[in-house]
DNA sequence: CTGAAAGCGCTTACAG
DNA sequence: CTGAAAGCGCTTACAG
C-alpha cells in the first residue's frame, strides 16, 4: 500500500520522469514545480522504494559487517563498541548497516559469497583480520569496497586503520617495572590473528629494550573470551613460579583474569598486576578498574565507514593507512595507592 | 558483474521462466530439468538479485530493530545479547537483520517512517517498551508485524514476550533478608518505561510481604547506564542513613554502583549488598560477581523473531504471549562467605 | 523545462 | 512440462 512515485505524478498532473528529478534536486526542474513535487511528496507521505531503487542504480545504500565465527558472541563489549560506532556514522550518512553472526567458517563464506554475489550490500568492514586472510583476497578479487582494523599479510590494496603499539607497550611494561612487577605473562590469541602477531611482538620488543627477560612458558594463547583468560590465568597461577604481572591481548581476556586471580585470593595491583587492551567501557568499572592500552573503538568504526563511503564515491587512494596509537590508561589493576 | 537469471538460461537454452521455478523449487519442472538448473546455477556462482526479487515480491526478508534513542549505546551488555540473539535466530531462517541507532526522538520517527514507507524491513523487534508507545501504534496502524520485550498499555494486539518478577523479587527480597539486609533502596530508571513501573511495582509488594519499609527517599531513578547507577548511588551513601541494600533496574546500573561502593571502601557483600536485573555474561564477572534476577536475553531475542516470522508467515494469533519467570542467581555481591 | 520510454532482474499468472 | 509476456517502482538517457 506505500505511496508511489506515480500517485505523486497524477496528483500533479506530471510525469513521474519530473516528479523523481525534483525530488532527487537535479537543477533542470523548474524551482516552483521543484517545491510543489517536495512539498506534496511530503503530504503523502511519499518515500521511495529501497528495492527499486536499489534495482535500478545497483547499488543498496548499505554496509555489511559479518561478524566471524571465531567470535563466541556478539556480546562482547569491544563488539558491542565496533557496531555502535559503524551503526552511527551509517545512519548519519544515510546509509545502513546489515550485521550477521556467522556460526561457523562454512557459514562465514556462504554469507561472504551471498551479501556480494547478490548486491546485499555495497561495501563491508572487516575485522579480527588474519596473517592469511581469504575474505581479503575474495572481495578484492570481486572489487567490492571494503575497509578493515590491522592488515594482512595480502598484496591486495584497500584502506585500513593499523594499530602501532610499540611505543605505547614500552610505556605499560616501564610502568610496571616501576611497579615492582618483574615475572611477566601474557595470555593471548589464536596465532593467525594479526593482532596476537602484533602485540607479541611489541611485547618482545619492549622487554629487550628493558632488559627483562620473559618466560616462554607464561605465553600463552587463549580465545580472545572472557572464559579463555579465565582458564589460562587458573592454570598459570599454579606453577612453580607464578607471575606477578598478566598482560593479555584485550579486555575481554583480562575479565577473565581478573576473575580467577580473585579466586586465588591476591591482592590486585600490589601482589599480581593485569593489563587488558582495547580500553572498553567495562574495563572502567571492574574491581579494581583495569590498566589497559586504549584505543578509540568507537571512533575507529566510524573512521572505518568514512573509508568504505569514500571508495564508494570514488574519490579516495585505495591504499589510505591511518595509524593508531593505543594510550596508556594506568588504573588500580597495576599500581597500589599508598 | 554478478550472474543473472538470463545467463544461466542462455546457457542451459531454457527460458528465465523455467529457471527461475526450477531453483524454488516447483513441482511443475521436470526433475532432471530441475537438476541441471541447480547444478548449472551452483557453477555459475549465481545468487538471485535481492533488490529483484524484493521489487517483485514484495518482500524485503529483512527484519530491522531500531535501538531507541534513550540508550546511550549499543555497547551495553543487554543490547549485545539481544542483537546477537536476533542475529543468529535471523541467519538461521534465511533473513537479515538491519540494525540502527537512533541518535535522537526525531531521528527515531523519522527512521521508522523510512523503514516502513521504503519497505526495507518485513517486520520490527522493539524494546525499551513505554507505558504509552507510539511505536506500538504506529506499527499497528500500518499494519506491520512487529514483536516487543514487555507491552504497554495500548490496546493494539501484537505477540509479545513479558516478564513476571513477582515471585522472583520476592525471592530476592528474602535472600537479603536472610543475609542480614534490611534497609533497601531502588535505583530505577525512567518512569515511563514499563519495566520500571513493574519491577519497582514487585518490589514494593515483596516489601510489603515481608513487613519491611523501604524509605521513599531512596527509591531513586537513574537512566540504565553505569555511569547513572554511579552518580545515584554517590549520592545516596552520603546519606545521614544510607542504605545497606541497593536493588537495580538491570546489571548495566547495577555495574555502577559497585564502583561508587567500591569506591566508598565498604565490604560487598557484607556491609553492602547489590542486586542486578538481566544475567547479563558481564556479571558473572564483577567483583564481587553480581547477584541478579537473570533472563535468557539471548533465547528472549531468538524467540521474538520466531515471533515476527510467524505473524509473516500469516499462521499465527496475533496475541502470543510468553511470559518469562526471572531466577535469581546468587552470587558473591549479597552473600558472604563464610 | 518536461515527458515517453527503456530497462534494472526477478516472479508469476497465463497459454500452449 | 515449458515459454512469452507483464509488471514490481524506480532512474535516466533521449527527444522535444
Amino acid at each position: 500500500m506505500p505511496i508511489t512515485i506515480r500517485e505523486v505524478a497524477k496528483r500533479l498532473n506530471l510525469s513521474i520522469t519530473t516528479v523523481s528529478r525534483a525530488l532527487d534536486g537535479y537543477d533542470d526542474v523548474a524551482k516552483e514545480t521543484q517545491q510543489q513535487v517536495i512539498r506534496t511528496a511530503r503530504e503523502m507521505g511519499y518515500t521511495p522504494n529501497r528495492a527499486a531503487r536499489q534495482l535500478r542504480r545497483k547499488k543498496a545504500d548499505t554496509i555489511g559487517i559479518i561478524l566471524p565465527a571465531s567470535a563466541q558472541r556478539i556480546a562482547e563489549p569491544f563488539f558491542m563498541e565496533f557496531i555502535a560506532g559503524l551503526g552511527d556514522e551509517l545512519t548519519l550518512q544515510g546509509y545502513d548497516l546489515l550485521v550477521a553472526n556467522a556460526t561457523t567458517d562454512e557459514n562465514e563464506k556462504d554469507l561472504y559469497q551471498r551479501w556480494v554475489g547478490s548486491n546485499k550490500v555495497d561495501g563491508l568492514i572487516l575485522n579480527r583480520i588474519c596473517l592469511q586472510d581469504w575474505r581479503i583476497q575474495f572481495l578484492s578479487e570481486r572489487k567490492v569496497p571494503f575497509a578493515t582494523l590491522e592488515r594482512s599479510n595480502d598484496k591486495a590494496k584497500y584502506p585500513s586503520i593499523q594499530v602501532d603499539g610499540e611505543q605505547s607497550y614500552l610505556e605499560l611494561l616501564a610502568h610496571l617495572v616501576d611497579n615492582g612487577f618483574h615475572h611477566f605473562a601474557y595470555i593471548g590469541g589464536p596465532a593467525q590473528l594479526v593482532s596476537q602477531r602484533n602485540r607479541l611482538n611489541w611485547i618482545r620488543k619492549a622487554t629487550k629494550k628493558l632488559e627483562l627477560e620473559i618466560d616462554p612458558a607464561l605465553v600463552v594463547s587463549a580465545d580472545l573470551t572472557s572464559m579463555g583468560g579465565y582458564r589460562a590465568a587458573k592454570e598459570m597461577l599454579e606453577f612453580a613460579t607464578p607471575p606477578d604481572a598478566i598482560l593479555c591481548i584485550d579486555d575481554e581476556t583480562a575479565f577473565g583474569v581478573l576473575h580467577a586471580v580473585h579466586e586465588k585470593g591476591l591482592t590486585i595491583g600490589s601482589e599480581i598486576g593485569i593489563a587488558g587492551f582495547d580500553g572498553t567501557l567495562e574495563s572502567q568499572h571492574t574491581e579494581p578498574p583495569l590498566t589497559t592500552l586504549d584505543i578509540p573503538v568507537y571512533d575507529i568504526a566510524r573512521e572505518l565507514v568514512c573509508m568504505v563511503l569514500k571508495l564508494l564515491a570514488g574519490h579516495a587512494s585505495n591504499e589510505n593507512i591511518v595509524k593508531i596509537i593505543p594510550e596508556l590508561q594506568v588504573r588500580g589493576s597495576t599500581h597500589h595507592l599508598v
